[in-house]
DNA sequence: AGCACGCCGACT
DNA sequence: GTCGGCGTGCTC
């Protein structure tokens, strides 16, 4: 960050010094606040302004950049009446958000046609954070067990449980950590058994060790390393694609751009961004072995007290590293100077609520405007990625190998159009005479599909009613184990009902379609003294529960494992030498334009599960479509050639990345208002050489929670901005507020 | 995001 | 006659 003159006025004719301070709510532009008498400040600073009749928390932001859109500047920049100005009510000194932060805020919210207020929400919310923090009791271990106390054996497992912690536990962790109420710890201190300390709630994070030395690096992972290491030491923006098949090693490749990145700068911070699923504790263990600390981590399900920390120790620099999923990108880093993405293709980089961002494409642009290297990691890397690569773009340095030589499945198609299962069943005779292969050889077999539940759809045989969530068109799917009918978009849930609810037959629903559920069913009558498992979101629920059953696995305990997508990532079986594709179709259809390559990626990563040194694995697809693309590039092994398929079909249509694409979304609960708002923003499209509007057309999901929506599809040539064509058509139109409009640029799911 | 302002339906 | 429904618009 660069040092920045102090602010006194922005402004050369108003007698009162002004600054503007944005705030994190939907407003599209900063607003003008006085200065009060002495107070100084920076851009960058945390502030708290009066807005209407309330205080909010905001950051005093620089003043818009001149030209580039001059009606917007103008408008932006159009001094306000003096008499509504207020006075800004208080600074936070100490932390301040750092220029290249402010940058990219206005660049997100520039490209995702977000209002700036909206993105600098995913920064700051109430700024309770910047409150001092208030002191917190911890316990410790007394000079001495005063006589008065009887050590009872709940005071004897508090103390025991003490020596497990490095810092001075509150009285809830304690107790719980030994099995015991807090009552016994509290009375404990009363007695002058434990000690009383004074805690700070945001205690800052070991610093990393940079002198600890890395595994021994195999060949090819050494340049891999030193090529990104080179990259780190030009200090400016480069991008680098870390290519390797699972188990080839490609992170300890970046735990070396991490340590040289960390080197080269004493202050750094690094980022490494995973998908939220991969942010599992054997991985942060794994960076905190690495450098003898453990990392920052950001994610989902952190407690308010953990976030505050995290937040707070990136703010003040003092987290070094930091592990996070797609929101760690709006930390306030102040010294950020390195990005890893890993795993960088998932589809769960895609924010699909509120602000909606790519995350792997935000932290490349982060780079690129900060000023230094990003690198991204997959075993199957994005389309976009591969071209970029192609183009010269982004560096890229490919890893060759599995762990101890394993290789690749041997990979087969069973044509379920020439070898269909027995009616009612969803394993061919060919797929089940390979799992009795391997059970007779004592190996095991994963049978995967990547559907939760017993079955996708239960409809009525009297009257043909689909069962569908009360206010959206979304199928129930019935659950078996918990015996419910769920809805996995709305969450909706209800017993199954005993009769059909439209026409009240008995005995009428009928389960159509496998889940998981069902085909465990299936393969526990087929096999009945191997032992069978699930493995997926709803039959394990806890990392403990996770990290259980992948160790039985890993042990041998398990014959057949049948898994949703949960299993594709992470975790290597030794005994694992057949992986069965129970759908292999599945994910093909619908009209998402990466379906193609998010089946070929998953495919891919679950048949990575199988295999050893001495014994290749097998794979087997089941598909009705055996001679689609997408299964035939899978089963030849050919990732190269799947790409050149997939980038020529796109290429030909104008699809990303050979162009842009944005969704616009109309909901409303009032069909006719939003049916209304669509027509009249049909008449309105501009006429643009290069800019085709497809739509409106019920969305897919026509009625999702109540809200009825209706769909636009925007495509562009590669050089045209979409977002400017949008402001444009959306300023001719004026919708009533009780539609709601959503723009998705870069859409990937067309529900 | 809140909150006030404003214009149409059923009640003390 | 008023209380209150939420559609509309503003907040420096």
């Amino acid at each position: 960050m660069t040092d920045q003159a102090p602010i006194t006025s922005l402004d050369a004719t108003p007698a009162l010094p002004t600054v503007k301070v944005l705030t994190p709510l939907p407003i599209a532009m900063p607003y003008d606040y006085a200065v009060p008498e002495g107070m100084t400040l920076e851009v960058g600073d945390f502030v708290e302004v009066p807005l209407g009749p309330r205080l909010v928390r905001g950051v005093v932001w620089p003043p818009p950049k001149p030209a580039l859109k001059a009606e917007a500047t103008e408008a932006a920049s159009k001094p306000i009446d003096p008499a509504k100005l207020k006075e800004i009510k208080q600074s936070f000194p100490v932390l301040r958000m750092a220029s290249d932060l402010i940058d990219f805020i206005d660049w997100v919210a520039e490209y995702t046609l977000f209002p700036m207020g909206t993105v600098l929400r995913l920064v700051l919310r109430s700024g309770a954070q910047l409150d001092a923090p208030k002191a917190q009791i911890g316990y410790g271990m007394a000079e001495a067990i005063p006589p008065a106390m009887k050590l009872t054996p709940a005071r004897q497992k508090v103390l025991d449980a003490l020596r497990g912690f490095n810092a001075p536990p509150s009285a809830k962790e304690l107790a719980s950590r030994a099995g015991v109420s807090d009552g016994v710890v509290r009375g404990m201190a009363d007695l002058g058994g434990l000690q009383r300390l004074e805690t700070d709630p945001d205690a800052p994070f070991e610093p990393p060790n940079l002198h600890k030395k890395g595994k021994q690096l195999s060949p090819s992972q050494a340049d891999a390393a030193q090529y990104i290491t080179a990259r780190i030491n030009e200090e400016k923006y480069s991008c680098t694609l870390i290519d390797g098949v699972t188990g080839s090693g490609k992170t300890e490749v970046y735990l070396e751009a991490i340590a040289a990145a960390l080197k080269a700068d004493p202050k750094a911070q690094v980022l490494v961004m995973l998908p939220e699923i991969a942010l599992t504790l054997p991985f942060l263990q794994r960076i905190a072995e690495r450098f003898g600390a453990a990392p920052a981590g950001w994610h989902s399900d952190l407690g308010m007290a953990a976030r505050r920390r995290v937040w707070r120790r990136v703010a003040d620099g003092s987290a070094r590293i930091v592990v996070g999923a797609r929101s760690a990108l709006f930390l306030p880093f102040v010294n950020l100077k390195l990005i890893v993405v890993d795993e960088e293709h998932d589809s769960a980089y895609k924010q699909q609520e509120g602000v909606l961002y790519q995350g792997r494409d935000m932290a490349v642009v982060r780079g690129a405007r900060a000023g230094f290297p990003v690198v991204l990691a997959s075993a199957t890397p994005a389309l976009e990625t591969v071209e970029n690569a192609g183009l010269g773009r982004y560096g890229r340095v490919v890893l060759e190998g599995r762990y101890g030589g394993a290789t690749m499945p041997d990979i087969g198609i069973i044509d379920m159009r020439s070898a269909p299962p027995e009616q009612g069943k969803w394993l061919s005779p060919k797929l089940i005479a390979e799992v009795n292969k391997a059970i007779a050889q004592g190996e095991q077999s994963l049978l995967f599909l990547n559907r939760r539940g017993y079955a996708p759809l239960t409809i009525c045989r009297k009257c043909g009613e689909r069962m569908t969530a009360p206010d959206s068109d979304t199928w129930l799917v019935e659950h078996r184990l918990e015996r419910r009918l769920v809805c996995h978009h709305t969450g909706f849930s209800m017993p199954i009902p005993a009769l059909c609810p439209h026409c009240g037959s008995a005995d009428s629903l009928t389960a159509c379609g496998p889940g998981v559920e069902r085909v465990a069913e299936e393969a526990k009558a087929t096999w009945p003294d191997a032992k069978v498992e699930i493995f997926s979101s709803d039959s394990v629920f806890t990392p403990q529960a996770t990290q259980a059953l992948l160790k039985r696995m890993k042990e041998g305990e398990i014959d057949i494992l049948v898994a949703t997508q949960v299993v594709a990532k992470g975790h290597h079986f030794p005994g694992l030498t057949l992986v069965g594709v129970v759908d292999a179709d599945l994910g093909l259809a619908g009209g998402d334009l990466r379906a193609g390559e998010r089946t070929y990626q998953l495919l891919s990563q679950v048949i990575g599960r199988a295999g050893r040194e001495e014994k290749p694995g097998r794979a087997l697809l089941q598909s009705y479509q055996a001679d689609h693309q997408v299964i035939q590039s899978i089963a030849s092994g050919n990732r190269d050639t799947f790409m050149a398929i997939e980038a020529a079909g796109r290429q030909q249509v104008g699809f990303p990345p050979f162009g842009r694409l944005a969704a616009l979304l109309l909901t409303g609960d009032n069909e006719q208002a939003v049916n209304d708002a669509a027509r009249l923003l049909a008449m309105s499209v501009p006429a643009a050489d290069g800019v085709e509007v497809w739509g409106p057309a019920p969305a897919p999901l026509y009625r999702l929670r109540g809200a009825y929506r209706v769909r636009f599809l925007v495509k562009s040539r590669r050089d045209i901005s979409l977002q400017n064509y949008l402001r444009d058509w959306f300023g001719t139109v004026k919708i009533p507020s009780s539609v709601r409009r959503t723009v998705d640029i870069d859409p990937y799911a067309f529900l």
